[in-house]
DNA sequence: AATTCCTGTAACCAAAAGGTAACCTTTTAT
DNA sequence: ATAAAAGGTTACCTTTTGGTTACAGGAATT
């Protein structure tokens, strides 16, 4: 996956690559030259997405049309385009948006917003990355656009029962899921007595995902009530 | 165009229909019914761009839990999802986009915001975005005016519900296509239940494309759920 | 008119998944 | 200490699912 950060600001540029780092460790390009670089960079690399940091100013130096440079970029790429700008005009954004841009942020993101900002015009663009639509917790990810559930990088094939009893419980991070409601989201509305099956469920679907499914580490039980998975559990 | 607009306030949808008209004067749909329903005619519908408003709370009924809702929703369909939510809590916002909604916005929005927002997902998702008329793919290559299709350089003769249900499934490479959405977007909307017909038609495909249909490579079967060609399946 | 091709129906089978029930173990209450 | 309750474990059975094959009606082609 290639991103590529193209930012006027020094620091912002090293806040938003630590932030990447958390989801893709791996490949980023981080650029602050001049936009004539920027733009053959984008032509030389061609990133999956690529973040414009539109700065508010600059001394000496003309203001930077932020309007001019999406054009550009759509002249000769159809890389998906992330704008950070301080403005808060609403006509500027529209603007954005309408030339090409495919979402706009403020540089005073909440980081985990962000991410997620990302991920989402990933998955659209790209569904071919099957990195796209993704969670990572700890050990766990789950890629909910392939339904692929792996277990510290190793794949897990889960029933169509077992993966939505870990989505329901992964979604409720932290919160202990009584058996009626695991039930009721997992196996469906008609049900509502049968509380041998989420014992069974979670018995099944710990077979496949714990270390050692006699000493459960992710999914913990609380006694008269349900199942969760804390927060630390996945830290492993 | 197809507009899907859910909300369960009689105003808010007034207002968004209202919106939505400035751009698109012809199409769109409006419903404000239950949950089920709207699911149902996102079904039958099939539009372009769905926009979902969650209401911030409904007396005497069970808080709606918009994250199940996404997860239903891309259970049988790809449709493009805009959440509509008063909620301020980044972490639900952060959750819903993570779950596959390409965006978020409060009710309070700005119209022409709304309308330049809902026009960068369309043109992201929109299929005249997908097919250039033609595409490579590894080892498949597919020329949309001339239908041909090609395994390793070889062409392959395609009946039409063979052509449109491979189509489907590079369009959406990477995403498990649920069977019911198979049967929708091939054989047409009047196809609910036979589910037969597509275990048949992969089966069919397979003889064609696959270098070993019992073995296949390229479409691979999601037990339970319905048929995906992965990102890596066609590097060979 | 004959033939080929496409599509849907039906049936079969093996494997997977899910459910029932019993039994064992741990915890809790009396 | 003992009984009761909750959860873990196992075995077994039924249902569902997907791959496969055969066949027939209808459309398209020759």
């Amino acid at each position: 996956m290639k991103i590529l950060v193209i930012s006027y600001s020094q620091d912002l540029a090293q806040d938003i690559a630590f932030i990447l780092k958390i989801r893709w460790p791996d490949l980023f390009l981080v650029h602050t030259g001049e936009v004539s670089e920027s733009l053959e960079l984008i032509h030389r690399e061609q990133p999956d997405i690529t973040m414009f940091h539109i700065p508010e100013r600059r001394e000496g130096a003309p203001p930077l049309n932020c309007f001019d440079i999406i054009s550009q970029i759509h002249n000769f790429s159809g890389v998906p385009l992330m704008i950070i700008s301080h403005s808060n005009d609403v006509l500027d954004k529209v603007k954005a948006l309408d030339m090409g841009a495919d979402d706009w942020m403020s540089p005073s993101f909440i980081p985990m917003e962000f991410i997620a900002r990302v991920n989402a015009i990933l998955r659209r663009c790209s569904p071919s990355n099957h990195d796209a639509s993704f969670l990572l917790r700890g050990k766990l990810s789950i890629n909910y656009n392939t339904r692929q559930v792996c277990i510290s990088g190793k794949p897990v094939k889960l029933t169509p029962i077992q993966y939505k009893l870990l989505c329901h419980l992964i979604r409720n991070q932290g919160r202990v899921c009584s058996t009626a409601e695991l039930l009721h989201h997992v196996w469906g509305p008609n049900y509502s007595d049968e509380r041998e099956l989420v014992k069974l469920g979670v018995y099944r679907l710990r077979a496949k995902i714990e270390d050692n499914p006699s000493n459960p580490e992710i999914i913990s039980n609380e006694r008269g009530v349900g199942y969760v998975i804390r927060a630390s559990a996945l830290s492993g």
